[in-house]
RNA sequence: UGAGAUAUGGUGUAAUGGUAGCACAACAGAUUUUGGUUCUGUUUGUCCAGGUUCGAAUCCUGGUAUCUCAACCA
């Protein structure tokens, strides 16, 4: 009793223990600033999801769900020459795979006659005026951070004329590039954004949702706010580098006098030996580095996903890096301590060998088999069970024996004991080597008395894992490692090329025997190799290799001093 | 030579004027039919310099460092 009320005050402080952006609802929920929050996910449909936006995701979603709130997904499509359809279906299925779902499905495509009209308005207001300067005179007259722009020749045209010429764009009566409508805030702001910023552009792609309904498409700037707006988003959540964009995001907000949403920053997420632009990831599929957007190497949702991580591993990550202001780069062996911790409580065991060699084992009677009785967990000693085939002729691994081993190496040595992993104990009595001196075969006795369940129980050292070879199943598998070698891609120089960093074995073919169970294991999640790391079969892939992920091996497994 | 943001162990993140805590990493030990897991312990930190205060990571002043902004991208 007083054990569980030390739990719940535990739990309390830890509830307590809030992020800043949640200290910032609470405070609004309090002061009845909001009755219930609304946040959104705005991805722009121009790419894959990644882990980056996974953390997004997770905080979005996550907050809105703690205070009884909803989350919207908006597609950010005002750029139709750079998104396209295949991009927003992906999108839906990472976040589903996440195990998040959204309250509505927006396009800010869905408010393009909405924002022509505030367009207008703003036109009428005075506040805007169409711009016939070319791309590089607006670049130009910009100044710099430095210095102050100049102001446009055109900057005062008349409220009939500017509206003329901004109905003539959207008639299609200019071509790309001649004219485009332009915010009149102060061409001398310390803020470049508020230095006339760009409000239409004209475009003649067809858009992946409107077709070629609109030639003139909304910047960003002049979409995002509002469509916040529309939706009634009470916290709009987006990463740092769109915090010298939120005064121009108010004053939109303000002119148009609609819902005031708010927008809040929080750092991205950084992690070592992973790019995470999508500009370079998308170069990175383009030049044909990596087999695809979901490739196991690609920091992507479907890429880690296909590399054996579950989504409660990426909710935990992301519940582990937090959420602050501050740059950061997280160390992946965050990530991989997530998923090793929700896999070690949910993963079948089954063992293979990797890199094999004979042992037999001597006075084993001829084609006997034991069938020896395993606990698919071992956490769980009474749960599930599989049946392993132990003859006297089995694989072991090759690093599991050592002709001359140091000190603290507990595993097979010359006339040392071990354990064959749910079978006998064996000694090792003689070593055959071919002709170069390796070693092509381990002879060993076994106790027979050592059987488990036969009798008394008695320790060893060392256990090894085994597969008798007349029943192992050969399996190839992709040995699947870090995709680039430098541990802090921001260290890698723009413009450089990406072959000169990447991991020549990231995608290694071994041979893999293991087990006859694992065969019929349908779990769906990644398996554990005992002793060696995780294993993973797509069962969405029917094309390529399973997976074998090197960057999540069992910590220190292969590692003695 | 502008504006904005941010500085807490190796990496993240708490402490909102009152014992600098937690996690990952590293190291050591115990348990173990996975050198896994579990448990215990150790090491390492408030950007700098002043000031206010009985007391400062926190407040004040002045520096320093890092990031963001000059796409008709988002």
């Amino acid at each position: 009793m007083e054990d569980s009320n030390l739990k719940g005050t535990e739990v309390k402080e830890e509830v307590k223990n809030l992020n800043f952006i949640e200290e910032i609802i609470e405070d609004d929920l309090k002061t009845g600033k909001h009755k219930s929050i609304l946040t959104r996910f705005p991805p722009e449909p121009n790419g894959y999801l990644h882990i980056g936006h996974a953390k997004s995701i997770c905080l979005n979603f996550g907050v809105a769900k703690k205070y009884g709130g909803k989350t919207n997904l908006r597609f950010d499509d005002t750029n139709p020459t750079k998104e396209d359809v295949e991009y927003v279906d992906s999108i839906k299925n990472d976040i589903r795979w996440l195990g998040f779902q959204w309250a509505e499905e927006r396009y800010a495509s869905d408010y393009f006659q909405q924002l022509y009209d505030w367009a207008e308005l703003l036109i009428k207001k005075g506040l805007a005026y169409v711009d016939d300067q070319s791309l590089e005179e607006i670049r130009l007259n910009r100044g710099t951070v430095q210095k102050p722009g100049t102001p446009s020749p055109w900057r005062d045209r008349s409220v009939e004329e500017n509206l003329a010429l901004f109905r003539d764009m959207r008639d299609g009566k200019f071509k790309e590039g001649e004219k485009v409508l332009r915010a009149k805030i102060d061409m001398a702001h310390p803020n470049m954004l508020f230095r006339d910023p760009i409000m239409y552009r004209i475009n003649y792609a067809p858009h992946h949702r409107t077709g070629t309904k609109w030639c003139i498409y909304p910047m960003y700037d002049f979409a995002h706010g509002q469509s916040d707006s529309i939706e009634g988003i009470t916290h709009s959540i987006c990463t740092l580098e769109f915090d010298v964009h939120r005064p121009l995001y108010d004053w939109f907000i303000e002119n148009l006098e609609i819902f005031p949403s708010h927008q809040y920053e929080f750092a991205r997420l950084n992690l070592t030996y992973t790019v995470m632009s999508k500009r370079k990831l998308l170069e990175l599929v383009k030049n044909n580095y990596v087999r695809g957007w979901d490739d196991p190497r690609m920091p992507t949702i479907c890429g880690i996903r296909r590399r054996g991580y579950t989504p409660e591993s990426i909710k935990m990550f992301a519940e582990k890096v937090g959420v602050a202001k501050r740059d950061n780069i997280i160390d992946l062996s965050l990530m991989e301590w997530c998923v090793r911790e929700d896999l070690n409580a949910r993963s079948n065991r089954y063992m293979a060998v990797l890199d094999p060699v004979e042992l037999e084992l001597e006075g084993w009677p001829e084609g006997q088999v034991d069938w020896v009785e395993a606990p698919m967990n071992p956490a769980f000693p009474d749960g599930p069970k599989r049946k392993i085939p132990f003859t006297g002729h089995v694989y072991i691994e090759r690093a599991d024996f050592m002709e001359n081993p140091p000190k603290k190496y507990f595993r097979l040595q010359p006339g040392g004991e071990v354990r064959l992993k749910y079978g006998y104990i064996i000694k090792c009595k003689d070593i055959v080597k071919d002709a170069d001196g390796n070693i092509t075969k381990i002879i060993c006795t076994y106790d027979p008395t050592s059987k488990p369940g036969a009798g008394e129980w008695r320790s060893v050292k060392g256990t090894i894992h085994w597969v008798s070879i007349a029943h192992a199943k050969k399996l190839e598998v992709r040995l699947v490692d870090r995709l680039f070698t430098e541990q802090y891609m921001d260290q890698i120089p723009e413009g450089s090329d990406y072959k000169d960093f990447l991991n020549p074995h990231s995608m290694d073919i071994i041979t893999a025997y293991a087990e006859p169970a694992l065969l019929e294991d349908n779990s769906g999640i990644a398996v554990q190799f005992e002793r060696t790391g995780y294993f993973f079969k797509d069962p969405d892939s029917t094309e390529d290799l399973p997976v074998f992920n090197r960057t999540v091996t069992l910590k220190d497994t292969f590692k003695f001093k």
